[in-house]
DNA sequence: TGATGTGAACCCATTCACAGCC
DNA sequence: GGCTGTGAATGGGTTCACATCA
């Protein structure tokens, strides 16, 4: 269907397009319905059913899926199995990714004892963190390492994914041991922006910010009620 | 400026426009910064600055800036105390907003715990949990309240926010409870999909979430190494 | 018939580039 | 001279609408 036929196919790469960001984002939210589905027996699901659950537009979702191929049945929809799995392999989730945790404090501990983590094939491969003390006691099923063996422990364990759980005013140099160390991708949990090389993928997880974003929505709608109120007087008086 | 002359201004209202989604969303990073900046007794600043600490584009700085009003300097920059006050007055951060935690597990406890959230004029007006073993115990220095109390300590302490830390397969009803009880916006730390109306607002955090956008990105890393190679080999063997 | 897959249209966000002001 | 503020240009993402096919 897309392979020119009269073209020599030596061997299909995993991935032929590039797939835009926005579509990539959306893609774990889709997969993690279709595992609900999976779960509840649903074998089959339109590009509207689907959209519903997601919170999103039907076209939006077809046009999303179309970017991993055409997986889907004219009249009929797509095959909950099969879509699955091409997510997870576009995604690469068909393998295991280790992912090494900065930062052995409460938040590091708890993310690393965080199951999710492992259910969907991220394994702690280490935790480091710069207190001596706290070097040896075991988080997440594994020994805290000293982060001075960060480039150590990230070459011999394949780790390309680092976690960085440490205070704000530690977390820049958390980064830069990171990327030293020779990690592509940093989940970053301290509320600070960093500052690193733009071939390093970065995400955050931030709590407050996403706090202040919801304080402005508010704001404006206690706003709006406000203009209504005072509208209405207004037009009384005029 | 963009006030009419030739009509009657009663009262200039706190919000005059609607501010774009993705500039209302980097304005708390900006607001980050500039106390970051004020702490090193930095009082004035330029867009390019401001961009580089940001890591943004230093037009889009300043095109989000210009949606709060025309704050700064020509020639000169911005002063950081004002910009700081305007930027906080815009996303309502000049009030304190009391928010409720559903979930009084781990994450309820850790955030209820979290020093963060009061520093920045979030107040945990109420903790709440189904379960009654847990009524009673202290939460972030709030005793935790059964859930059924929801609708009575949303309307008595005009409660707005509300924060899901519950398992999964809980987060929909306790969603659902909070809409009911007149919550505006929600944060959800849930991994679930929340299906809830158009009118209130939602942001997620999602570390499962995050790391599978990551996954991808650095399959792709790795498929263009592998694509090099091969494409070298080749290309020795033609 | 009914749903996918997709060009085209639309809309929002980003970036450019420069007039305006300090 | 330097930096802001902003129209205009660009680019990406979303939605429409329909040809296409099971």
């Amino acid at each position: 269907m897309n392979a020119r036929s009269n073209s020599v196919e030596v061997m299909t790469p995993v991935s032929r397009r590039r797939i835009p960001e926005a579509a990539v984002i959306r893609l774990p939210l889709y997969l993690r319905i279709l595992n609900d589905l999976t779960a509840d027996n649903c074998t089959q699901i339109s590009s509207d059913q689907l959209a519903v659950l997601a919170g999103q537009n039907a076209a939006k979702v077809r046009k999303d899926l179309s970017y991993l191929g055409s997986y889907g049945t004219r009249g009929v929809g797509y095959d909950v199995a099969y879509l699955l799995y091409q997510i997870q392999r576009e995604l690469g989730l068909n393998k295991s990714w280790p992912i090494v945790i900065v930062g052995a404090g409460n938040l590091g501990q708890a993310l690393g004892n965080y199951g999710g983590l492992s259910e969907r094939g991220f394994v702690v491969a280490a935790v480091v963190d710069s207190d001596s003390a706290k070097v040896g006691s075991v988080v997440g099923g594994v020994r805290v390492s000293h982060v001075d063996d960060l480039p150590l422990i990230v070459q011999s364990k394949g780790v390309s994914i680092g976690i960085i759980a440490v205070p704000a005013q530690h977390a820049q140099s958390a980064a830069d041991l990171l990327v030293r160390a020779g990690i592509g991708s940093i989940l970053n949990f301290a509320p600070v922006m960093l500052n690193l090389p733009s071939d390093i993928h970065v995400r955050k997880v931030d709590m407050a910010l996403e706090l202040q974003i919801l304080s402005y929505y508010e704001q404006v709608r206690s706003d709006a009620r406000a203009t209504t109120v005072t509208s209405a007087s207004e037009s009384v008086i005029a």
